[in-house]
DNA sequence: TTGTAGGCGTTATCAT
DNA sequence: ATGATAACGCCTACAA
């Protein structure tokens, strides 16, 4: 059924010569007759002749191919980081193996098992909500493979990991919010096993401080899940329960602050006049709502083209794993909106 | 640097046993002693052995790998169809290689090479704005190349197809619109060389035919790009020009409808009480906006994953290609939601 | 119950 | 300038 496709043996039987020969001659090696080198290059465009790059892979233990282990597809963030991936990985003439956990830690294991089967030359991670330890990872670095983190990262000896600013960008955030006269903000906060959540707190805190508002623990509040009808839960409740209300949300992602949003505009809030409102990774629809929602930029392509540039550099041994900085840090950058402005210019 | 990874050959060495033996016992072939099986078994797991995918692909001629094409992965719909087809895949123990093409025919044309290359088993494909001409498809499919394509399906003999009813979708979104007394409704029409848009397209002018209203070809117009900016500027310039200004409009995605209602709301129009609109794809943000945004929704999980147990099945010669319905369309579904009611319930 | 040999497509090494 | 051979890791007739 399907049609064979032509080797060099082919080649090299139709043409009477060895299939060395025709090796050779497709990659320019001296030592070939120009004669014999027009003849084979000739017959191999005839019969569309096509290096098998599964013999090859074999034969150099490189498959050219890098595997992406990823929490979720459908995530404009990451799909941004895919497509940074994508590019750089193709302009190098690499190939691209994509899996996703769905945040499941036994996906995430099962992924690097099959990938290994698959003789990948390296990986590029980032983990799952459910991965709390990083033995597995840590084995593969153990055993040398060319890993790097990005967004996601684990804080363990010799990873190479790829991040943003998380700290810095909620701190300018919440600045932000600051010198708008919010006071009581409250935050959203992401999963307390990811270093991104962590930082991001942690740069909501420290802008608090910096401006010498105590924290209320009551104004931070766990979002494990991250969608849009769970921020608009979890504001309803604070609204309806705090004895004071806020007059901020700072969202650790945007999905969360548009369910704050809503919330507050059911509530009979406006926004951003009694409360403003910040949200973190800049999604396609920060600007096409109303209010415009302020947002964190993260630079996702460029994360995930770094990401990959570092990788193949270590797999082409351009550089030596430990010459690498362990760490790569962009930055990130505040989109100020209308939903965070409420002072005139 | 890298830890040799432990070959059927090293289990054979060391238990000094040749390594069709130990084949054999790993696959639990009869005819091998329980005594060896377990040996080998257990060497196996302790050395870790994990067989080398390679060389059965080399072996099999079978690389247990799909190739997917697709035009963007930064978009809500398309990342909704990696999801689907990547669950199947997982679930039936494939590979998925990932390559977008950003709309161009020359990276559909080399990404198709280097899935040639590397064996996969058959192609996933949803095609290139650029793509006008398929006899690159038609070449594989003519080759025995098991694709199915997705969404942008071309009309070329042999050719599988899971599509999405574009037609009804359309039909229904702008009967609403009629019902609900909208009249002069605008069409923000896809580019033209794609079915998918001349099916939504022909859906706009059905439904008006219909119902009896004049099709007035100044209220169809292109947007090449399909962005939001571009659905405002293009909805700009009607609202200025047009002698009658519309009533309604019907975007063949929601970037341009949403594009539209910021344009509408800028001009002073109100929406829904003005004017009327509908989207097309259901992004996430379609009910995240004000007001929320009624929208075609396509089942892109469901779409991806059909098409990917369409092709595997294939592959697997559970079916035969001539025997597949070489056609799969899948139920839209209109979600109304405020941008299009003005009558009471 | 186990072993041997050949081959999947390619290329590096060592002849000739 | 070209050929023969072996090897990458695995599987499978065929032999023993």
């Amino acid at each position: 059924m399907k049609i064979e496709q032509a080797t060099i043996k082919d080649i090299a039987r139709e043409l009477n010569v060895s299939s060395s020969t025709v090796s050779r001659a497709l990659k320019d090696y001296p030592g070939i007759s120009d004669e014999t080198k027009r003849k084979v290059k000739e017959l191999a465009k005839k019969l569309n002749y096509r290096p098998n790059a599964i013999a090859l892979s074999l034969r150099k233990s490189r498959s050219f191919t890098i595997g992406v282990i990823i929490p979720e597809v459908v995530h404009f963030f990451f799909s941004t980081v895919i497509s940074g991936i994508e590019e750089v990985a193709y302009s190098r003439g690499y190939n691209v193996i994509l899996t996703q956990t769905n945040e499941k830690l036994d996906r995430e294991q099962s992924s690097i098992d099959t990938m290994l089967s698959n003789q990948i030359d390296g990986f590029l991670v980032s983990y799952s909500k459910e991965t709390k330890d990083f033995n597995h990872f840590s084995r593969l670095l153990d055993q040398g493979y060319p890993i790097v983190f990005f967004d996601r990262v684990p804080e363990i000896p010799n990873a190479i990991n790829v991040m943003v600013d998380d700290y810095q960008g909620a701190f300018d955030a919440v600045s932000h919010l600051i010198t708008q006269g919010y006071s009581r903000i409250v935050h959203l906060a992401g999963p307390k096993n990811l270093k991104i959540s962590q930082e991001r707190e942690r740069g909501y805190r420290d802008a608090l401080k910096n401006y010498g508002i105590a924290i209320d623990e009551d104004l931070i509040v766990e979002c494990p899940i991250g969608t849009s009808d769970e921020g608009q839960k979890i504001t309803k409740s604070l609204l309806d329960n705090l004895k004071q209300t806020p007059d901020a949300f700072f969202g650790n992602n945007d999905m969360a602050a548009v369910g704050a949003m809503l919330a507050c505009k059911a509530a009979g809030l406006r926004v951003p006049e009694d409360v403003g409102i910040v949200g973190f990774s800049n999604w396609q629809f920060c600007s096409m709502i109303e209010p415009s929602l302020s947002s964190v930029a993260q630079p996702g392509f460029n994360m995930g083209a770094k990401a990959t540039e570092m990788l193949l550099d270590i797999i082409e041994k351009k550089v030596n794993p430990e010459e690498v900085k362990e760490a790569l840090t962009l930055e990130t950058e505040l989109l100020v909106r209308k939903s965070s402005v409420r002072l005139k210019g």
